[in-house]
DNA sequence: AAGCAAATTGGTAGCGCTGCCAAAAAAACC
DNA sequence: GGTTTTTTTGGCAGCGCTACCAATTTGCTT
């Protein structure tokens, strides 16, 4: 079955029936210049009887600004994009701008062909997670000319404005925290951290900060694929085969930690005592576990509005850093 | 600071430098029509050199049909959402089309609002949630002649295509499983239902089919707000402050169910002797705690990629039933 | 070599809207 | 009453591209 358009109103259509010019029509359904009511009355009138929708794409190519927010996102499965993206649509709704999307699957290849395809639509602004990008991607953005934000990660340099925190930081305070609280025998479960250069920073630094306090990392193992519950249960399981006196396991994030945990009450091991787990993301369901999980929060809604914020007042190039927040729980 | 619009390349200025007609370089660029193979070098050689990037709103104005696809989804929080996405994004991408969306808050007004600000972009389809929308949102989304996908509810009359599950089916096989097992003093734990109204056609037709075997819910508690695992203990904490007798408690979703469990956990209540849980959704994270949590399992990324597939296909109207799996699980 | 079909190419009229400018109408002033 | 302002209005040229058509070139055939 062919699909057929139903035949469009056009502006010129409701100026005809409202027996107006068409900038006038433009004008009023703008709100934009000057017209009187009566004159607004008339062409509210027409556009309700004729169920006239305006042509955005019209719109937009005939003005100079778009109004279409592109976000180069690395997935939808971890809960952090969903995040980010649901306090940027948030902020742009009320902006009447309109999000636009598509996933990498962390792949810098792919980031850099769909931003190629994203910047087809002439968006106000691109948005991408992190700030390590092909060389194409960046010179593609470069020569854009539209806003580019860098979301979630602070450690590289800034294209145009970048809002997040610090990872380096993030893994340096795990450390610090778990040195702090005496435990001296530690591993690491993470995913594929390749392609999430962002948990790579945090576990980098993690591992300096040990090895700034002659405590090195004991062990690691690392999971191919994606982050999940399943693999960090998975992951704790074949690092405990291996090494048996550890007393502490950092995780690459909160999902591959609660895996852990439930490893640990599967199995009977006493958290904290007999082992400590630590996360990254503070996810609401760390919260809710009979202990809470230790964690450090990151605020990922706030990035996605104060990247959305930034776009809409069209701030200067910035860096902002939304700083994360320890959170001590009970299994550390 | 204003944005500055970098001087743009457009087709004529490739055109011109490559010595070509302007419609010669739009054939080479779409891959469409007929062109020598020196004209294509010659074309992609000016392309490569001037940093070409084709408009899309100007060739989607010009041509007769766009490649948008707009969701209009109730939220991001709901991890339910984001996976649909997930899987109607990947096929999308590959067909070069583009995804939209905006987020309703399960708000159908807003839904209207938003589905109305989705058509300005006339898109080859909208998207939404459920089958429940308001005469408004049904009336102008009839009148916009583009292609209606209705997601993850089969109870109802759709306005073009439909793929999902029949929500009413998992509440019937969800409180069939209980009885089956023996349970007779049946709770019920859940989110806002008013706005959640798949989840309240679970319920109605749960209730229904313990009311048809004479073993009537015994007790519910209904949480405003959304749907989180913090809200599920809570829930069920009172719950039992109020009924002492229960022997299984069905939950609004697995978020929540999750809640119900790691309350037992806490309080040292046997699961399932002592008090047997059953969920909905099938998350990943329900096979990987202690005790894998009986639940049933919608395929969300399926949803997402047979509707976008449909749609890519300009498929006829029709409703799709994807089913559901009832995972048995250890906690009923 | 002429004749015809097929392949390739360029010109140009829109797509539906906005922005600019000048014209017309209304209001305010002396 | 006759200006001078101010407000309101309509006309129309694009925005950058695609679709259509006609013109040109190429390749074959006889």
């Amino acid at each position: 079955m062919e699909f057929k358009h139903q035949p469009t109103v056009t502006l010129a259509e409701v100026a005809e029936a409202a027996g107006v010019g068409e900038s006038t029509v433009s004008r009023v359904l703008r709100n934009h210049g000057s017209f009187s009511g009566k004159t607004r009355e008339r062409v509210m009138a027409a556009v309700e009887r004729l169920g006239y929708v305006p042509n955005r794409i019209a719109g937009t190519l005939a003005s100079t600004g778009s109004r279409l927010v592109a976000f180069v996102i690395p997935s939808l499965s971890n809960i952090v994009f969903p995040d980010v993206l649901r306090g940027a649509s948030a902020v742009l709704e009320e902006n009447r701008y309109q999000a636009v999307f598509s996933v990498t699957d962390y792949d810098p290849g792919k980031e850099e062909a769909l931003a190629a395809a994203m910047l087809a639509w002439r968006p106000a602004a691109v948005m991408l997670a992190g700030c390590e990008h092909t060389e194409g991607t960046v010179k593609m953005l470069r020569a854009s000319g539209c806003r580019v934000v860098e979301l979630l990660d602070l450690d590289g340099d800034a294209l145009d404005i970048a809002v997040g925190f610090s990872n380096r930081a993030a893994g340096r305070e795990s450390a610090a925290f778990l040195l702090k609280r005496g435990y001296r025998r530690i591993g690491y479960v993470g995913h594929d951290l390749n392609r999430d250069t962002r948990a790579g920073k945090r576990f980098s630094s993690f591992c300096e900060t040990l090895d700034g306090h002659d405590t090195p990392l004991v062990a690691h193992e690392i999971l191919a694929g994606a982050s999940s519950v399943e693999n960090g249960r998975l992951g704790l399981e074949r690092l405990l085969a291996r090494t048996t006196d550890l007393d502490a396991v950092y995780f690459s994030n909160d999902d591959m930690a609660l895996g852990g945990y439930f490893h640990c009450l599967a199995e009977g091991i006493a958290i904290p005592s007999k082992l400590a787990i630590f996360g990254y993301n503070g996810l609401d369901i760390g919260r809710a576990t009979p202990q809470p999980l230790s964690t450090i929060r990151t605020p990922r809604v706030a990035t996605g509005e104060i990247a959305a914020q930034l776009v809409v007042a069209n701030a200067p190039p910035q860096a902002v850093d939304l700083g994360f927040e320890l959170i001590e729980g009970a299994t550390a």
